[in-house]
DNA sequence: GCCA
DNA sequence: CAGTACG
DNA sequence: TGGCCGTTACTG
């Protein structure tokens, strides 16, 4: 049986003649006049462009808060006065971001009164609701699909929709239409079974137990998976992100293209695909449809029509082109030499080199120290470390630093907390509980290293830290200048080898955090790259706090803030102190293993 | 490229 | 100053 | 339409 549809209104926008017409076939309660239309269907993404299509449609509306749960994140930029908003919150409200879109069953109540209620309201739609809705014999919840939503003030909205008057059908349709919500494969847990169990957060989805597990009828008409509460926000801290997702493959293409704009120069192109890789990796379902895509915070039609490409083709126009492009092969080679960036690398190109031996024979009186470095040990910094060199490597660090004094701790951070098989590097943070001795340690463990032949070359030392006292002070305000940085840990950037067996060259970053901070540390070092600018940005737009690893400091006035002592005192360990900052942060906890954003 |  | 590094 | 992590710190 075919769902009971509102009137709906096709927007041929970005559609092809044929698309056009076979999607108006499918649509039985298809209007062409905008007056009449409850809904407004369109291939676009963007409510700047929704509101442009009405004013093409010559609609007027006054935009009106999104009914249910968030009153005051209304679409437009008017206060929404919703006739309907006395809907009651079924439960307390969400706390920042999660709460952006109602839920699902409050989305509900937004259909059935879009269905029968006062009709001068009008929703502009991503075509993927009718897709989908039509895909599960359903009429889906709006919310996700949801562009803008807009009351008509036109004369017609008067006399064409008295709330005295029922429209013709309207009760069966409400009462029909959620009786089949409730009966359809929608609420149904819908993943394989070898998936369902797959995340660790899985039990935070929805908790309520699958109910008439009916048979369905056909394999072909698998429902999409419902996204998860955690991919409603934009942060990839807020959501937990595992190694290795469903959906790691067509993330490697995105990754792949990623890494293409970098070579480019486009900075802003390499965030937003960034963005993009984290949601889908944060996704706990395998990808079934391009209209699937779009449904998550950082994706639009781009991504989704990437992958289409990609599930037709094996691999992307711009993969595919990239790979015989000399130019950009060559950028690649150049920027993995540690010490070159993109716009080196193209400095490099633009002279006419074309490869190492190039740069060695015409440019290495060019290079600066480390880069020179960079290219002597090229091939052995390309080479992953496996765990147990890790650990290894970092038992002599903590052996040096435990000479000093027996009451240093250490986490190993970077890609091996976060439980990779093996990492391009070795990160380490070292704290003790006596803040004395954590001053000016650094120096003095990088030359006891150096002594040792397990450092065969420093990079670079940052020491700010320990010149200013170890004071995560005021980072403005208190006679500070701004620019002159207060934040950073000291920290060795150095090239590991194992003076006894001669292995390959390792690069190794030491870190030193005074203890009242090094659970920020380890939170800082541990993250993946997205994660962490998203934990900053989250941080600033959610929090009013700057975060950095040394520290948490107000905006208002830039004085630390302290998250990770408790009442009795400093914390006993440094991953607790990182769970204090999670709680501070008003972050669920998050085990590395699950900051994965790629 | 996406979002506020 | 611009470029690069780090997660 | 502007913003996208960091008024990063270091190097040359």
């Amino acid at each position: 049986m075919a769902p009971e549809l509102p009137r709906i209104l096709l927007l041929p926008t970005h559609l092809q003649a044929d698309e056009l017409r076979e999607l108006e076939a499918r649509i039985p309660t298809l209007t062409h006049n905008a007056h009449e239309a409850k809904v407004i269907l369109g291939k676009i993404s963007r409510p700047e462009r929704a509101l442009f299509e009405l004013r093409r449609l010559k609609l007027a509306t006054e935009p009106v808060a999104l009914e249910g749960a968030e009153g005051d994140e209304a679409i437009g930029d008017k206060r929404g006065r919703s006739d309907a908003a006395e809907v009651p919150s079924k439960r307390p409200r969400l706390s920042g971001s999660e709460a952006l879109r109602s839920r699902a069953d409050e989305g509900h109540v937004a259909t059935l009164d879009l269905l029968g209620g006062s009709g001068d309201v009008v929703l502009v739609l991503k075509l993927a609701w009718l897709l989908d809705s039509l895909e599960q014999n359903v009429v889906l919840p709006a919310d996700d699909y949801l562009l803008y939503q807009g009351r008509k003030i036109s004369s017609h909205s008067a006399q064409a929709s008295n709330p005295g008057t029922p429209q013709p059908r309207k009760e069966d349709e409400t009462t029909r239409s959620a009786s089949a919500v409730n009966d359809s494969p929608y609420s149904k847990r819908t993943t394989r079974p070898g998936t369902s169990s797959s995340t660790a957060s899985d039990g935070r989805l929805h908790s309520e137990p699958p109910t008439l597990h009916r048979e369905t009828t056909s394999e072909h008409e698998v429902p999409l998976p419902p996204i998860p509460d955690f991919l409603h926000t934009t942060y990839s801290c807020q959501r937990p992100s595992l190694v290795s997702p469903p959906n790691a493959t067509f993330i490697a293409e995105l990754k792949a293209i990623r890494t293409l704009r970098l070579l480019r120069g486009d900075q802003v192109g390499v965030r937003a695909y960034s963005t993009s890789i984290a949601s889908l990796a944060a996704y706990p379902h395998l990808l079934q449809r391009p209209q699937e895509i779009e449904r998550l915070p950082g994706c639009g039609p781009k991504i989704a029509q990437l992958y289409q490409q990609w599930t037709e083709d094996g691999c992307t126009d711009e993969t595919r082109k990239a790979k015989t492009d000399t130019e950009l092969v060559v950028l690649k080679t150049f920027y993995d030499i540690w010490g070159v960036g993109d716009t080196t690398a193209r400095q490099f190109f633009k002279k006419g080199w074309r490869d190492l031996d190039d740069i060695v024979e015409y440019g290495w009186d060019s290079l600066s120290r480390v880069q020179q470095i960079g290219v002597k040990y090229y091939d052995e910094f390309q080479l992953k470390i496996p765990r147990d060199e890790t650990e290894t490597i970092a038992s002599v660090i903590l052996a040096h630093a435990r000479r000093v004094d027996p009451g240093f701790q250490m986490v190993i951070v970077g890609s091996y907390r976060r439980g990779k098989p093996s990492s391009g590097d070795v990160d380490v943070v070292l704290s003790h509980p006596d803040e004395a001795q954590t001053l000016d340690i650094i120096e003095r463990l990088v030359s006891s290293l150096e002594k040792s032949n397990f450092i065969t070359h420093t990079l670079s030392v940052w020491t700010k830290n320990s010149e200013r006292g170890q004071a995560p002070l005021a980072w403005k305000g208190e006679g500070r200048r701004a620019g002159s940085g207060f934040d950073t840990l000291d920290k060795a950037m150095v090239v590991w080898q194992n003076p006894q067996d001669k292995g390959p060259h390792r690069r190794v970053d030491i870190i030193i955090s005074p203890w009242k901070t090094a659970g920020c540390a380890i939170l800082g070092w541990s993250g993946e790259t997205t994660f962490q600018r998203d934990l900053r940005r989250y941080c600033k737009v959610k929090m009013g706090f700057k975060f950095d690893s040394s520290g948490v400091r107000s905006r208002a006035d830039g004085s630390w803030v302290d998250l990770e002592s408790s009442e009795r005192g400093p914390a006993p360990d440094m991953e607790t102190a990182e769970r204090r900052v999670f709680e501070g942060l008003d972050l669920e906890w998050r085990p590395p293993a699950e900051r994965c954003t790629g």
